[in-house]
DNA sequence: CACTATAACGCAACTCGGTTGCGTTTGTAA
DNA sequence: TTACAAACGCAACCGAGTTGCGTTATAGTG
């Protein structure tokens, strides 16, 4: 709750409304203990005190990932997650169950990779995306 | 030209047929300079001698990828791509241009993560994906 | 060459995540 | 209270990918 009243009011000082929408989506996000798809916000939603027309979602989403207070991850060939942004992290998805969990990993064990690419390749590297698939604890 | 012989080889000896689309499916894969969406296959497919059903691309790639021919990836919350199965690499993805190009990495720098990772998070790691998102030369 | 089994194919209809245009509602500041 | 624009809902749409089913074509056999 307090990350959804912080992001509220920093966009109210930037001259954006604290929406009915904008709050319930927040605070669903922050609630999840895993990233969202969109058809998963539009059920958690509408099983609160009201729900919210697929069309908000999606545009609420674009809004908040290009403000930076939302990141995007997709896993192979599956629909698009959303979490709330926070440090560099990855994720350990597990392939029986599906469930997604945040990760830690040491990034100095590849930057100088990025840095090799860059000479090598002439590739300007930017951002890279990183994901373990295996099997979680309970599905060993 | 000379893969796509094998392959079709491979596959007679195990009883599957050299059909025409097999065929222009995997002389498209092989002549491509980066990996292919189901509907680039389809229009290159449909600029050459005959078109296919898309029903028929999508069968065909499953059946090559089930077969290990084929390896696919996912790019961001984009379209599947395909390219055939080689050694394990990652791909440099032009965010300007679009652009994909294979890249290979030492492997041995994140090796140990794996394995920590198995360690500390109680996850049994089986795969990952790695890809590198930036500006090519032409774009920077 | 004819026959046969089945791998492979085409077609049509469908699913579902995601988008667009447009008119309406609602939050906020003056 | 008013007025402007941010935010919203609705309906129609788009495109990747799937499914069921009947048809065609490949390749082994007699």
């Amino acid at each position: 709750m307090e990350t959804t009243k912080r992001i509220l009011d920093e966009l109210k000082t930037n001259g954006f409304r604290r929406s009915a929408a904008r709050e319930a989506l927040l605070r669903t996000l922050e609630t999840a203990q895993s990233p969202l798809s969109v058809p998963d916000i539009e059920r958690r939603l509408a099983s609160g005190p009201r729900s919210f027309n697929k069309t908000t979602v999606y545009r609420e989403i674009e809004f908040l990932k290009t403000a930076g207070y939302v990141s995007e991850l997709t896993l192979r060939n599956d629909v698009a997650l959303y979490e709330l942004a926070g440090p560099h992290h990855h994720h350990l998805v597990c392939v029986d169950c599906g469930t997604v969990r945040d990760v830690a990993v040491k990034e100095e064990s590849w930057e100088c990779e990025e840095r090799r690419i860059e000479k090598k390749e002439g590739f300007r590297v930017l951002d890279h995306s990183l994901e373990f698939f295996g099997l979680c604890g309970s599905c060993q």
